[in-house]
DNA sequence: AAGTTATCTGCAATCGTTTTTAGCAATTTG
DNA sequence: CAAATTGCTAAAAACGATTGCAGATAACTT
């Protein structure tokens, strides 16, 4: 009933354990035929624990997102598994935005894998410093532990890419620009703001504090955001919104308050989206290969488990681009295809 | 540098490593104390692939789906991942849709994990056959492979919910109404078409054989089905699509197209999305519990490897309900609050 | 055919735990 | 006080593989 052992096979063949041992692996072996045979019959597979036990390794990897439910993360996470190829399965951690979960499922991890691709919750958590101790494989994923250097990670380019929104909304004419963020604490969060107002301050435009809104990277906290600038005695005329969720919120809190896009509010948001050209009107974003973000941290963790810490660390930035659509205002002056969006940028840099 | 093992903290203590054992098991240990200090001097912990090669556990759960990237898949997933708690941790699989990956990823899987959340690509495939020889506990979700029975499944009630979304239509007096369908050989696909023929046969409506397109759950897919139904001559004025992926295909295919909906053409999805009160129109679909089906599907699975096969295979089936928003026509009539969906039904059932 | 290599083989040790067994000391009992 | 019970402990045997070592075949030399 239950697997046969490698002991079972050398039996029924009538040699030693470490002949099949060696057949299977690939040694020239006088009885190969007849192991190949008992094998088949005895429908005998090595057991993997007894395996990784001897050799130290465990052939997968850990993914530890936020949240797989986050087409952003998602894409991420099959973006790793592509890369990953056949050599290490993924073990999969949604923390739910908990960083105490994550904590937990770290403390778990240690010892079931041997490398870990990591979205962490917060920037602060420090359980990580142990992995490093033990110059533990981790590449970190559009964010990025405050107190640590010296660990490969793959970013977006956060500033470039916020500049790129924000001059975007200057070229139609806005100058009431209104930024909700992401958490000032979290490399994203901080890197959209810095693109922000580096681009207001190219244009001479003065920052108004009560257009700058710090959010929470959700659904909610969007529309919250969206609600409160919407109640300004002078509302913006224009906002750039710090990620794919928190615009979801804030479109639903113009949709509730019957505000027009972008006739009486200009929007445009970060990271694209299946859904962005079917929403009303289609989204004009910032957006960024998720997939490739995860291809490239899984590609360089595997290098880093192969070779180990004799490279210095590496630190890869995707790129951004402005995929114009309707929710800026006209765009005839941009299109040149009838297609309805435009990539001005793309490629990948480190 | 690299870890301490349990003979490490024995030494230091002055126990044998039964003792030390006997500890982390949580048994009544003379030096406790001293074990306890020696381990953290040490910063020990317990090698789990030993510890699986003795048990025979591995306190790990893989969970199979065609693509995580697709939202509906990724809440199967956290579903999942919640209802496995701090007992077991998640190996995730997506195959991208191909079944000889699907094949290859579960011959790898074997001794790897202790159980199988399962949504096969194909319903033929016979890997699967392998693990029902040795009894080896999986859990079929949302789909089930025909040529075997006995095996534990959480599907959704797909006649239900597509007789339900068939009526809407059939209320809002439509008699031309399409079905682009996912393939028949699949479980969805054909408890979909079967609940759509069912309606229409209840009400007395003979169905157009050009009125039902086969298709294969993807974007692309529905697109191309969407524009075969518009080069019609007689075009029908409403669509029920079997899934979420051709329904964002439809749109696509409409909106390029120019049709309005829902005055020109009426449309009914399958599966909601986070967006889809902000697409154009609001799109009414049939929903159901996704997230509760992958806990539902963890749930019986952690059953199962706690129990084996003593109990009966459970069929169990998750709900559909009717959110109606604004791509069938006016709702007026059925709305009763300023909300934008109106739930009719909900709950489960087994 | 005998000597020299080149291949292949089995034995035994090892990976780091858990678990069974038997034993020892302290405590309780008759 | 001897005997029985309790409460812990160390030693050893698993779990199922891989691997260095030395010995046994086989394959070449001359």
């Amino acid at each position: 009933m239950s697997n046969a052992t490698i002991s079972d096979v050398a039996k029924k063949v009538g040699v030693s354990e470490s002949t099949v041992s060696r057949y299977l692996s690939g040694f020239k072996v006088r009885n190969s035929e007849s192991i190949k045979k008992a094998i088949k019959d005895l429908n005998y597979r090595p057991n993997i624990m007894a395996r990784n036990l001897k050799s130290g390794k465990t052939g997968m990897v850990a993914v530890i997102v936020p949240d797989v439910t986050n087409p952003f993360f998602a894409a991420i996470v099959r973006g790793a598994e592509v890369a990953a190829g056949d050599d290490y399965m993924l073990q999969l951690i949604s923390t739910g935005d908990d960083p105490e979960k994550e904590e937990a499922a770290i403390r778990r991890l240690s010892g079931r894998v041997d490398g870990l691709i990591y979205v962490p919750a917060k920037e602060d958590t420090d359980v990580i410093t142990e992995f490093a101790d033990y110059s533990f494989p981790v590449v970190f994923v559009d964010r990025v532990i405050n107190n640590l250097r010296g660990f490969d990670s793959v970013l977006a380019d956060n500033q470039t890419g916020a500049a790129m929104a924000t001059n975007h909304l200057i070229d139609h004419g806005h100058t009431a620009i209104a930024h909700i963020a992401g958490p000032a604490a979290s490399t994203p969060g901080k890197g959209r703001t810095e693109g922000y107002l580096a681009a207001l301050k190219k244009a001479k435009i003065e920052k108004n504090h009560d257009y700058y809104v710090e959010s929470d990277f959700t659904v909610l906290g969007g529309y919250q955001a969206m609600m409160g600038l919407l109640a300004l005695k002078r509302r913006p005329t224009a906002v750039f919104v710090g990620n794919n969720l928190m615009t979801i919120g804030a479109l639903k809190a113009l949709k509730e308050s019957k505000v027009n896009v972008p006739d009486e509010i200009a929007v445009i948001g970060f990271d694209d989206h299946e859904l962005s050209d079917l929403v009303d009107p289609p989204l004009t974003v910032i957006s960024r290969d998720a997939h490739l973000q995860g291809a490239l941290a899984m590609s360089t963790l595997l290098e880093r488990i192969r070779d180990g810490y004799q490279f210095p660390p590496k630190q890869l930035k995707v790129d951004s681009n402005l995929v114009i659509r309707q929710s800026c205002g006209s765009t005839c002056l941009y299109r040149k295809t009838d297609a309805d969006k435009k990539i001005l940028s793309s490629s990948t840099s480190s």
